[in-house]
Parts: C-alpha cells; structure tokens; sequence
DNA sequence: CTGAAAGCGCTTACAG
DNA sequence: CTGAAAGCGCTTACAG
C-alpha cells in the first residue's frame, strides 16, 4: 500500500521546493499562484521540481487559512443530508446553487443540520465556508443562532429575511392562493388539505387551524394563509369544513397516508389541495388505489411543479415555483455578501399556475 | 449593515479570550473541544466570555491547518455541477455518500471538474478535504492526475479501480447482458440500442461497434460487452444489424433524438435497449408521440431504476442498480482509508432486472 | 487540571 | 522579477 506508506513519511511543503532550488518560498507560492510575478523560465524550474519531489501545489488548508477564505460556500439543511437529497424540488434547489458558485469558482459544502436525528450545529460551528446557504428553516430553529453566531454571511432561502440576513423566495401566500382559487373556481367546496410541517418535530394527522400562526415554518404558514384566504372569499369556514392534514415528511407515502384519512371523511372530499407535488402524487396514487377516478371522482392540485408533475398519470395540476433560480439567487446574494459588494435584490421570485388533468369539476352526483 | 462593519473590524480570536481571561489559550481551546481537559468551572467562565465576546468558537481553517486534516471528503464529478443534479441516479448516490459521511461527522464538498465548459483541475487542487471519491470518470480524463497527485486517497465509483486506488460498481457487463436477454428472449430481433457517451467530449449519434473498445468510460464499455454478448448468443451481428446511437448527455431529450433516428431506420425495430431509465423515459416519449404503442409495437428497457421508471406510463422495465448502496460504500470505504484503517470490501454490488409494464414480445406482424 | 511554546504550510506587504 | 520574514488562528505534546 504504497498510498499509506507515503502518508506516514512527512509530506513536501513548498518550502521543500524551495530549499531544493534554492529560492524563496515566496517565488514558488508565485509560481502557482501569480505567474505575472515570476519570470517564465522560473516558473518552469519550480513546476518541474515540483513534480520530481512529488509536491501537488500548495496545502489548501494552510492557503484558506493564510488568505482568511476557505472560497467555499456552506448550503445548511435543516434535517439529514440524506433526507434533503431525496426531495425533488433540493436537487433543483442545488442545480441553480451550483450555477453560481461553480461560476465564481467556490467550493459547495454541504452542511446538516441534523446529526443521529438530532439538531446539532456541530456542522455549523466546524464548516471551512465563507458564508451559509440557509435551506427552508423554521424561525425558533437553534441552527439559526448557531449560523448568526459565525462571523460569515448568510442567506435565508423560503424562511422570510432577518436583521441583517437577507432572504430569497416567492409569494408563497398568493401562490397558495392561486392553487385553492383554481378549485374552488371550478365547483369544488368540500376539498381537504396536505399540509407540510408546521414546525420543528411535529407528528402527522389531521391539525385544526387555530395553529396556522403558530407555524414556524414561514412558507408553509403563508401558504396556510394563501388558502384560508381562498376559502374565506367562497364563504367556506376552514375550521369548520376544511379538513387539513398535516405531515411530518415532504413523501409521497405521507401522501399516501393523508389521502387516505382525508378521503375517509364524509360527506366525502371532491378534492385534495396538497402543499407538495411529492404528497400530492402519493394522494394520487392512494386515491386510484381505492378506486375513485382522477379528476372525475376527486380532483388533486399540488405545489412545486417539480420534473414528476408532469410525468405522473393523469398529469398534475400544480403551482411551479422557480427552484432552480431560487438557488441561483441565494447563491448571487451570499457571493456579493463574501466580497463586501452590494448584493442583487431578485425580489419574490414568480409563480404561475400550472394546469394540467389533476383538476377538474366536481362530481355533480353527490358521493354516498 | 452591522454584518458588514464588524467584518471590517478585527476577528475575535480565541487568544483574544485567553488575554481576557488571565489564561492560556489552551485552556480555551480544551474548553470547546476537549471538556474532559478542563474544569466545570472554567469552562464555564470560558464559553460565558466567549458569547459575551462575540468568539464563536475556534475557527475552522485554522483548526483543519493545525490537525492537518478538513474533517471533509470532496465528491468530483466529471462534468459541472448544475449537470449532475439533473441526473437522479446522482441525487441517489449522493444520498448514499451523505448518509456516510454524516454518521461520521465529516462534511461534504462537491467538486466540479468542469469550469466554464471546460475540464479544470482547480478545483481539485484547491479543495480542502481528506479524501475524494470519483463519481463516474473515464479512464482518460486528466483530472484523474489531479486527484491521483493530491497526498490524500481517493475511491473510484463505476469506474474500476486503480492501482492503490479502490473502485466500486456493479458488474455492468452481466447487468447489460440480463437486460438485452430479456429483450431477445421474447423474440426480439430487430432491437436498437441507445447509449451513454463513450467517451469525454464525444458527439451524439449512430456509432459504430468498432468503437466499442475504445469507450473509456468503463461502465459504458462493460454494458456494450454485455449487449453484444447477448446478440452474439442469439447470433445476432452486431454491427451488421443492431443500431446503436450514442447520446452525448444522460438526458430524456437525448433519448427523444435517439429514438426518433433509430425508429426511422428500416425494416423498423420492435425493441429500444437504452443505457439509463432517463434515456428510455425519453425514447418512449418520442415512441409515442410518433403514434406507435409500448410496448405492443415497441419495446423498451432501461437500465439504472430511478424513481421516474415506476411512474411513468407505462412503467419502465429495467435493470436495477442499487445506487444509495454505491454512494454509501464509497465513502465507507474512503473513511477508512482516512482513518488508515483496513477498507471493507462489498465486492461488485447487486443489480436485477425489474420486469414491468415497457416491454412484451415483439408484434407479429411485421412492420412496413 | 492548567500553562508556555512550537509549529501546521502557506501568502503577501515590503524592500530591493 | 525576487527574497526575508511575519503571521493567519489554532492544537497538542510536554511539563508541571
């Protein structure tokens, strides 16, 4: 195991280099980093020993330290790294993030927030990263101190803004308001919600609304209001007739499960309005398990428009929001944050509504 | 902006707190990270000065310097980041590498090799961590060198092993030759196949067999092996009579133009063999938009069984291969090496054919 | 349980 | 274009 031998005897430095070619460590450092500095023939002789004596450029750790950068960004999830790759809608998240920083030539960490199921800002506190990447956090969640506390910037992504730390996201109450506005338009007045988490730890089942401020989660408490909002302007009292289930997971079985309960009401629902196209394709996919017909039986909107909306079967009537931009822009902000320049202001990002063979009228005979 | 003016003002540091205190800085130092070393007391008293200080704990460049080690492992992707997220198979695999890495308390850095279009090394020569793992590289990429000239070990996914540096993968060549026997033993003979890129910087379209062998990606040339294998025992002539296009990117609009040049050949094909579920999510796209049933008049399987394959319509049958698994492994495997410890070895991992609803025996009367 | 001190491997302002 | 030297902010073996 030549590897492991080689790593036992001491590494070459760039001071080894130097010392062999009797120069300063100073003209080598030069070497890799500002060939302008060095004459050409120089540079050739320390690239040359460098090679010969096994040295692969300047220790990274030694340069972060030394220049006071470590040019990487930290991205910070709330739950475990694993969890976060699974939803759809991070992975787009992650592609407009990488956009920018691939760009500006920084690193991307990947930071949990959640270590053995617990919150813990280990992670946090030990990230080499010139500022953070906050990915949908709760508002009372004791990561936010922990990131506060660095003396880096940050970036809050769906959790609003705080002082000092600037926020990118959408509209998520008009949004949400759009999304009820469609079914309710069409006929529908007995629909049922699929709600995301309202905060940190909470257990699935059906939620009454009186803990809609409650919710620490800002988009999911916006769009909480985006659709009692809906629902008040065609006279429909949430507390009294709209049945709202909560999920502890962003899943498409916890959609299943929340189907299942909601349908089980009755008088029976005509639709599902989900807060995630991931619990809406799971209510899909329990809603024909128990026989009712998409949209003729029930109709089902969701939120996201991430790539399976439109490969499911019947297709999903959803709300897009822009997640690719959302991480573009979070990362555009923290960049111009790191290098002390004036950060772009994206404002609310835009949303539309997307139709497609989700939803549709109520059924006019009334369910048994 | 208070966030911006205490950056222009001096970092507290943990000296700063030792002077305050009347101690050493090692007594701070143990205070954060070795409790046992210190007293209740003043450990007390130092975290209390600490918070009052605005110090938010040792700082982590200096502290990787001073260790000699991040505390990070560095995924390298061949191309550009933003890429690799568009690809499921990698959100998988990325799963499987967070769960490992998060167990062990080490962070995640992700590492283009692409810049600007271009391969680069850079950011393999400036990222800080102890370890990589190489996701999916050809043989012949120069950031191979890169990565091999860092004093740090390194795991290759899907691409063999090295010499000193351990591979992890499937056996793509039995896993290739499964599903084009699924195919075949249905009575398939005129089948087309839709590959992924031979090689770095190769263009799309219909290849030829000669150039199997030169495919240096080495998961690629293993499953062209294991097709050929199945033709040649059905006495099928490859190059004389299986189409093969080659698609430059993994991408289900690749598999669209893939499958609309194949299907125009003559006498028409009954069966599409594509490399990846994103290539034959695509092709069947394309199949019926072009009016023709899957799979009563074609057939396709997949390779890969990402999410998208059980929910697309009809659903995709396919080889599975266990791609959390891979992730996991590799970084198991790369931790071990950091720790230098002996690597467990999971040998090639498990694949199987996954029969659903895109593939049936071939129509019986022939096509114009 | 605590302290004095060396040194991790660089980069860079400064002087020439 | 090149060199001498300080210092980034810690951790840790060692001594007490």
């Amino acid at each position: 195991m030549s590897r492991r031998t080689k790593r036992l005897s001491r590494r070459v430095t760039l001071k080894d280099v130097a010392e062999y070619l009797g120069i300063s460590t100073a003209a080598v450092s030069y070497a890799y980093t500002r060939p302008d500095r060095t004459s050409v023939e120089l540079r050739k002789r320390v690239l040359e020993a460098a090679k010969r004596m096994g040295y692969s450029g300047p220790n990274p750790m030694a340069r972060n330290l030394r220049r006071g950068r470590s040019s990487a960004l930290g991205v910070v999830f709330p739950d475990s790294l694993p969890y976060a790759f699974s939803d759809p809608s991070t992975a787009l998240f992650l592609e407009g993030v990488a956009s920018a920083t691939e760009a500006a030539e920084l690193g991307l960490l990947l930071v949990p927030g959640t270590l053995r199921k617990i919150r813990n800002p280990k992670a946090v506190h030990s990230a080499a990263v010139d500022g953070f990447i906050v990915y949908s956090m709760a508002s009372d969640d004791p990561l936010l101190d922990a990131i506060r506390a660095r003396p880096v910037p940050a970036v809050l992504v769906d959790s609003g803004a705080l002082e000092g730390v600037p926020g990118v996201g959408i509209d998520d109450e008009a949004a949400a308001h759009e999304a009820a506005s469609h079914l309710l338009r069409m006929g529908h007045r007995r629909v049922g919600v699929i709600g995301l988490n309202f905060k940190v730890g909470v257990r699935s089942g059906i939620a009454r609304l009186e803990s809609l401020e409650s919710a620490t989660y800002r988009d999911v408490r916006s769009r909480l209001r985006g659709y009692a909002k809906a629902f008040r302007e065609y006279e429909l009292k949430w507390d009294e007739s709209v049945p709202l289930y909560q999920c502890s997971t962003n899943s498409d079985n916890e959609g299943r499960v929340a189907a299942r309960v909601l349908l089980g009401l009755r008088p029976r629902l005509t639709a599902i309005l989900a807060m995630s196209d991931l619990l809406a394709i799971g209510a899909m996919a329990e809603i024909e398990s128990m026989g009712l017909h998409i949209p003729n039986d029930v109709s089902v909107v969701g939120f996201d428009d991430i790539p399976a909306a439109s490969t499911v079967n019947p297709q999903l009537t959803t709300m897009y929001q822009p997640h690719v931009d959302k991480g573009f822009w979070a990362a555009r902000i923290l960049i111009a944050l790191v290098r002390d320049e004036e950060p772009p202001d994206p404002g609310l990002l835009p949303t539309h509504l997307v139709v497609r063979d989700s939803a549709g009228p109520p059924p006019s005979a009334v369910a048994p």
